[in-house]
DNA sequence: CGTAAAGTCAAGTAGTTGCTTCACTATACG
DNA sequence: CGTATAGTGAAGCAACTACTTGACTTTACG
């Protein structure tokens, strides 16, 4: 289902960081969250669209609302992917420390 | 420097991630990285300007080479973003856990 | 000097994105 | 029934993306 290139590009917009930290909070409609954009709600609806297309929100009908809450393990393997890079930011703040202690003594 | 919107979408494509994967191996120059893509030597320079920006990568010049690195504290910063969710796959992977320890009882 | 290599810059192009408005469907409520 | 609410779908538009080609600059080497 979600690519990491679909992933990243979802999670490169701030509507849609915004709209998955307000799901952060529990499940929301498609209202509630559009309430808190300067959009309107059809752009809103764009933007789940693509994170749902992304694995990275689900969306459940529910009478005539739909209910969004966050799928997380897509946003786990983009972690994941991260972790590879890992060992060069360790460096970087060990190197940092060592720095900073050198100024303490 | 980085915006995170800048970050995860220099992250959101494959060409790109691949020249941070080749960087894994310690720095290479504009024309070791194209070596590997079926692309131009232009198209690739696009890819590290935009990796720059971002913050991801440092670009050296040295002669007429240019020499490239990973610079991960923007890594970091979008690992640090994601952390935020960790809670929810944490749990997800309990209840899978839970349901296997079911299964084997 | 002349020529080749490493790379950028500018311009063009096909496709994509983010957003809107308008029309529409489906559910709820009086 | 009629009307309001929740939301999607289609079409349109300005801006951006990924990529190319061709011209250019800078450095290296004979």
């Amino acid at each position: 289902m979600g690519s990491l290139d679909q992933t990243f590009h979802a999670l490169g917009d701030e509507t849609r960081r915004t709209i998955l930290a307000q799901l952060l909070n529990g499940e929301a409609s498609v209202s509630e969250l559009a309430n808190q954009h300067d959009m309107t709600l059809t752009g809103v609806s764009n933007h789940l669209r693509v994170l749902n297309e992304a694995g990275l929100v689900r969306v459940e009908k529910r009478g005539r609302t739909r209910h969004c809450r966050i799928e997380p393990m897509v946003l786990k393997e983009a972690s994941d992917w991260l972790d590879d890079y890992r060992c060069f930011w360790v460096r970087q703040l060990d190197n940092m420390a060592h720095v900073l202690k050198g100024i303490d003594e």
